[in-house]
DNA sequence: ATCCGTTAGTTTTTT
DNA sequence: ACTAACGGAT
């Protein structure tokens, strides 16, 4: 800070680009030295410029002489940290005008609650009875565990069919989360698996002693075993003193356990800022409550303030307007209707076509159009309730060579062959996880259950497990294959081994298996090629496998591999992973009752309004044009045989007339003063193949 | 003990 | 379309 402008007016200049409420957000309680500042909830509208405001306040701190490294900033997905990270950088570098070759603070404790979590017990690990070596499970290995659990409790032979693994797992997760009593979870959210009660229960103390027994810590975990760190008035002293300031984006999908974490952090509120919109609330599936943001003012001595931002700088009039409208119809009442001075001539659209086929050429079309109109494509989403509802379209654009990029689709970490290398991987950092080698060792032609399950429990009694499994002599006659196999963990558990030199090793292995194993073996390999290139770019082993499952890359296109970032692509995403972002061009799948509401969530009114709330998430997410789709004609996914099957689709019931004025109706109604009748243009009504029904009604 | 084909049964969204 | 369990051949 070297120049004659005093780094204060340049702090007022930056300040002065935000509005009053924003700026109250930014100063609230911040004082030179910063000491910690009272507790905050700012309640911030879709695209109210939340993400600007709390960068700001981070900024605004550290030039107060808050320590970075002192400052937790809490967000929801790697992604949102690594955007938080740049704009607090680009602040800081305008207001402490900063060479182009320095670079600004950056924050290390940022991240998701999982992430910063993992790294917090780690570091606490021999503390709290934890092995350093710890393994994190993501969702599939804590289905497998769950699924070995399931089995060895002999519950998958029950008369009637015992919940599969996956829903066991749900189970437990949402009970862990919420807090609440298992009776009480399975009434409310899984009343079909209650008979089930006391061999549920059973079930997960089991699965409980199956992760302690091999070191590893499922996605839960990393809250729970911080959470009871956090029941230890001494080390709780030792881990809130390190945090002066503890800011928390999307409050409204944190979950009870996440609320307990932070209030054991800031018991007074004190240095506490939390951010977020009940209004955006669409992860109580994953125990999220709206409680935590209504409820956060009144837990402190002196209840926290409160600064609502209801200016959108993202939409246009007309999109907000038709948003509104549809969050004004919720049951529960929101304080706030968001405004803007970005009028618009153009309306949003509700078109209507025939079927899935039909939405997909629109989409298509469109666009095209839009592109050629100078929307590139990467400022263009299409968002949709569930992965497979893009499948359509999926096809549509490859077919027009129109490239894109889904989001929230399937992970190709879940992909069996890449799951195999980094169990080998996984079971050499961490010889105790008993799911990683159970499924390595199987790898090996003549090795079944029986034979890995005799080889990890020698090597879990023994001192010396390499001894042991360089010792083991297993039934069958591949011993060559075997020696392999023994050879590659060999080197792997070397404590000279070196990163990412490991991981070929590890192919080097696995590759023979791959072409035994799979006849599309070329494909695969091109995934592995992406895994090895992707593992170089961590500094080690542990590391790699660590935030691999915590912040897995979230991508997948219809090639293998993300594309390079200067190409241009269209935008595939679920809404829940659309969360935060925004583009110009923004179009909705399936806008039909059915889809949105799914109709595996119209149970109860709280699922009911959740999906509401989704649809307006989608919705704001748009600048300047916006398309619902409401295809006529809906197949039914999942259906059993060769079935034709399909729903005559309605509208969802989030958009009733009342709303649907403020949409431009696609393709035109005629102009008022025409009769009623035939209103709807012959070419959208559907085409009903009465044979079909009457088959089906007795099918 | 492993492997493979057959059969019955199935709840979206993600850290 | 996918999973899990089970029977029978090797």
């Amino acid at each position: 800070m070297q120049d004659s402008q005093p780094s204060a007016v340049r702090l007022a200049d930056a300040l002065s680009e935000l509005n009053p409420q924003q700026r109250d957000a930014v100063l609230f309680g911040v004082t030179a030295g910063a000491p910690a500042t009272p507790p905050l909830l700012v309640i911030a509208g879709a695209g109210s410029g939340k993400t600007n405001t709390l960068a700001h306040r981070v900024a605004h701190l550290i030039i107060n002489g808050a320590d970075p490294h002192r400052i937790m900033m809490l967000t929801f997905s790697r992604r949102a940290a690594a955007e938080m990270d740049r704009r607090v950088g680009h602040v800081l570098r305008q207001v402490m005008k900063l060479a182009s070759t320095q670079s600004p603070p950056s924050l290390p404790w940022s991240g998701t609650f999982h992430a910063l979590g993992a790294r917090l017990l780690r570091e606490y690990a021999g503390h709290i009875g934890l092995a350093d070596d710890f393994t994190v499970h993501d969702r599939g290995d804590a289905e497998d565990l769950m699924g070995i659990a399931r089995h060895d409790l002999g519950l998958s032979a029950t008369e009637k069919r015992f919940p599969l693994k996956a829903t066991c797992l749900s189970v437990y997760s949402r009970t862990v989360n919420s807090q609440a009593p298992l009776t009480e979870v399975l009434d409310q959210h899984f009343p079909w698996c209650a008979a089930w009660h006391d061999e549920l229960r059973k079930l997960f103390a089991a699965y409980v002693d199956a992760k302690q027994a091999q070191h590893a810590l499922d996605y839960d975990d990393l809250l729970v075993y911080w959470a009871e760190m956090m029941e230890i008035p001494e080390l709780a002293a030792a881990v809130s003193a390190r945090f002066d300031h503890i800011l928390i984006d999307e409050y409204q999908d944190t979950n009870r356990l996440q609320a307990a974490i932070l209030l054991a952090m800031k018991p007074d509120g004190r240095g506490l800022t939390v951010v977020g919109d009940d209004a955006q609330s669409i992860y109580s599936f994953r125990a999220a409550t709206v409680r935590n943001i209504l409820d956060f003012p009144g837990q402190f001595a002196t209840p926290a303030d409160v600064i609502t931002l209801d200016r959108n700088y993202r939409s246009t009039q007309p999109i907000l307007d038709a948003s509104n409208a549809v969050i004004a119809l919720s049951s529960e009442r929101y304080a706030k209707a968001l405004w803007t001075d970005r009028a618009s001539e153009l309306r949003p659209r509700l078109v209507t076509v025939s079927d899935e086929a039909g939405q997909a050429r629109w989409v298509a079309d469109q666009v095209l159009a839009q592109r050629e109109a100078g929307t590139v494509l990467k400022s263009q989403a299409v968002l949709f309730r569930t992965g497979s509802h893009s499948a359509n379209l999926e096809l549509e654009l490859t077919r027009r060579n129109i490239p894109f990029v889904k989001f929230g689709g399937l992970k190709f970490l879940e992909a069996a062959h890449v799951k195999d290398v980094l169990s080998l991987l996984r079971w050499a950092q961490n010889p105790r996880s008993r799911l990683a080698g159970f499924r390595v060792t199987q790898l090996v032609p003549g090795v079944g259950p029986a034979t890995a399950g005799k080889l990890l429990d020698a090597m879990e009694t023994s001192t010396a497990p390499m001894d042991t499994l360089r010792a083991f002599t297993f039934p069958g006659a591949a011993g060559a294959d075997w020696q392999t196999l023994v050879a590659a963990y060999d080197i792997l558990r070397r404590p000279d081994a070196t990163w990412p030199a490991d991981m070929d090793t590890a192919l080097e292995w696995y590759l023979p298996q791959l072409v035994r194993l799979f006849e599309d073996a070329p494909v695969r390999q091109g995934d592995l090629d992406q895994l090895s290139r992707i593992a170089a770019l961590y500094g080690s082993r542990e590391q790699f496998l660590t935030e691999l499952t915590l912040d897995p890359p979230d991508a997948t296109s219809d090639e293998s591999g993300v594309p390079l970032r200067d190409e241009d692509y269209l935008i595939l995403s679920t809404i829940h992973s659309a969360k935060g972002q925004e583009w110009k061009a923004v179009y909705v799948l399936n806008v039909i009752d059915g889809c949105i509401p799914s109709d595996m969530s119209t149970g109860t009114a709280a699922e009911i309004e959740e999906e509401r709330r989704l649809l307006y998430v989608a919705m704001t997410r748009a600048k300047e044009s916006l398309q619902l789709v409401v295809p006529q004609r809906f197949y039914v996914h999942n259906q059993t045989g060769r079935g034709d099957r399909h729903v005559y689709a309605s509208r969802t019931r989030f958009i009733p007339d009342a709303v649907a004025k403020l949409f431009d109706a696609y393709p035109k109604r005629p102009p008022p003063g025409e009769p009623i009748l035939g209103a709807v243009p012959p070419s959208v009504l559907p085409r009903v193949d009465i044979g079909g029904r009457l088959r089906g009604r007795w099918s």
